[in-house]
DNA sequence: CTGAAAGCGCTTACAG
DNA sequence: CTGAAAGCGCTTACAG
């Protein structure tokens, strides 16, 4: 092989006269190296545009980045959370050879003692990295404290936390959702029908996430000549019968067109419209799970906002790889795109 | 090191008792082996679930891949192109290690010996794998033949060839696209309006893609109750100009409420109707560049379905690695999302 | 039909 | 402060 057609450490440490180990030393900003030798190989590199060799770089190193998942355990209400492992995996089955180790920490989405219990086992379990899904946030930002003092990086999915600065946030841009719902309407509704906002929830609420998207909403409205009334409403209920109660006696005093659901529950209220045969009032909802979907095909539900969990595992985890591995920088937000699903293109959204 | 510590090629060796040269052979199918120790190692990789790291395979082999890209060359109207290659961009810089080397061809979209020559000259530099945007039919199915004839795999993008058998195709599927578009047109027109469907070209087209933009979209009507005229006209005009006097005479003789344009010149539309203030025709266009997105801004142009064409580069050329290099299967179609488009999220779309 | 050896471009002890 | 050498898990001539 001719000297000249040496490529990489080899060619830096040959034009430096030097030797690979050093071109390595300066390459990782190890101490130990002359100042003059380190000027020298560091001009080298700039000269050359050296790119160090990513496989190479795994291939000889077999330090093996830790991941922890911290997510909710997946129930038949919430089957929601399966979405973000499938892009975990699905990441996983192109980077799995790069020396990566994911572990998975469920927690119980009802229960905060669990998400403290779940987060600290993670904690100790010496992860380099981690995905989490900040459903609680005292607990979170609790969390994110002690992640900087190990020195962990984590990327939050799903919902951005205010006051916190993750490596990086992946999810929608629930202002901009709003916004889009708010579009939605205007084809929708006549210009003095009614709107009901509704937040349905199995217990107390603390997430004010939600309120982004009736910001939004709301200030959609403020730019177009709209004269209905926009009622904000948030209940709590245990489960589908005691929504009937609620729903049998908000339309008793209200005459709303349009229902937007900003949570995850639209197929409650489809389910209602269903019950009573209702079929003047629209219905927008979020979140593309089985039971929404159901009844976007049967016609209940005429909008879905999509929120990508599966894109959401798959990008977060592409982030630590790119930190981590590739080295490369990486956003701080990564807002996916806000899609609207109905019953014609839903089967791309399905999660 | 312990040899029950060894994996890989090594570790099937040592059991087979046989050197990793022999090991490699089965593993590649090569000619050479006993039938008896090729059962005997075929039967270790089993037992093993060996799977070979992606990483080392690439570094030791000095194995190039070739890929072409054959794809309109970029014009002022026609920027749509530069998507796709960003999309080719972003992945090579994922996968650059991975010994790939992408070589543009650029055809003239009005031209169909231009493309006759730019395949030729991509199939003589002895591509492994090619990204085709299959503009003329005739001419990519006479490519095509010379393809499987070199054994050269082929990927079809943005539109779908009949009677051709790419590695894979990736891409709207254009009779959904049309019933999607027929859906939002329940929520923008009374049932008894009337709807013109448009084609806007330059020149002759003899492509039949959008033929199922319109199956799709009059598929939608065929289902509701819908009482108004869509008319399909399909028009060709070497500019603005002469768009202007067609539309004049149009909307003399005809009174839609909805223009539905199936190709990429819903601004054309958008356009005329600034120029006349007309406000009571609604819009809805394909693809998201540049001249539609300021129409939409602009409220002229109330939806538009994106072709992600960006994505499209992305995913033919993670398909040629995952097909070339991964040794995956990959899958023959690649629906993309049909992506509605609004004023409110059309950062996300943007070519 | 089979194996020993060099090498891909890096990292990692270890020795000086 | 610096370098020689082994090794990551494969592939690739080459020799027998």
């Amino acid at each position: 092989m001719k000297a000249s057609e040496l490529s990489g450490v080899k060619e830096i440490a040959r034009r430096a006269n030097v030797s690979i180990a050093t071109v390595d030393r300066v390459l990782h900003n190890r101490t130990g190296v002359a100042q003059k030798t380190k000027e020298k190989i560091l001009s080298i590199i700039e000269e050359m545009d050296y790119k160090p060799n990513i496989l190479a770089k795994r291939l000889a190193s077999k330090r093996v980045f830790k991941f922890g998942v911290l997510i909710p355990m997946v129930n038949p209400d919430i089957e929601y959370w399966n979405a973000p492992i499938s892009g975990i995996q699905e990441a996983l089955s192109e980077y799995g050879d790069f020396g990566v180790d994911p572990r998975y920490y469920f927690f119980d989405s009802q229960d905060r003692q669990s998400f403290i219990r779940q987060s600290e086992e993670m904690l100790i379990s010496g992860i380099d990295g981690a995905i989490v899904s900040p459903i609680f946030i005292d607990e979170t930002i609790d969390f994110t404290v002690k992640c900087e003092k190990r020195k962990v990086q984590f990327v939050l999915i799903e919902y951005e936390i205010p006051m916190v600065s993750p490596l990086s946030f992946i999810g929608q841009d629930f202002f901009q959702s709003g916004k889009v719902v708010g579009h939605l309407c205007q084809y929708l509704i006549k210009g003095n029908d009614n709107i009901l906002v509704l937040n349905i929830n199995k217990e107390k609420d603390t997430s004010d996430q939600m309120d982004k998207k009736i910001k939004g909403f709301e200030h959609y409205f403020e730019n177009c000549d709209f004269n209905g009334q926009i009622d904000n409403v948030s209940i709590e209920v245990p489960g589908f019968e005691e929504f009937v109660f609620f729903m049998d006696d908000y339309l008793r005093n209200n005459n709303p067109k349009l229902i937007y659901v900003i949570n995850s529950r639209a197929y409650y209220v489809a389910k209602y419209l269903k019950l009573r045969d209702v079929k003047d009032i629209k219905l927008v909802g979020t979140c593309c799970y089985k039971n929404n979907i159901e009844f976007l095909k049967e016609g209940w539900i005429d909008f879905l906002i999509c929120l990508k969990p599966l894109e959401q595992g798959y990008k977060a985890f592409l982030t630590l790889y790119e930190f981590f591995i590739a080295k490369r920088k990486v956003s701080k937000k990564q807002y996916l795109p806000i899609d609207i699903v109905t019953k014609e293109n839903y089967l791309y959204y399905e999660n």
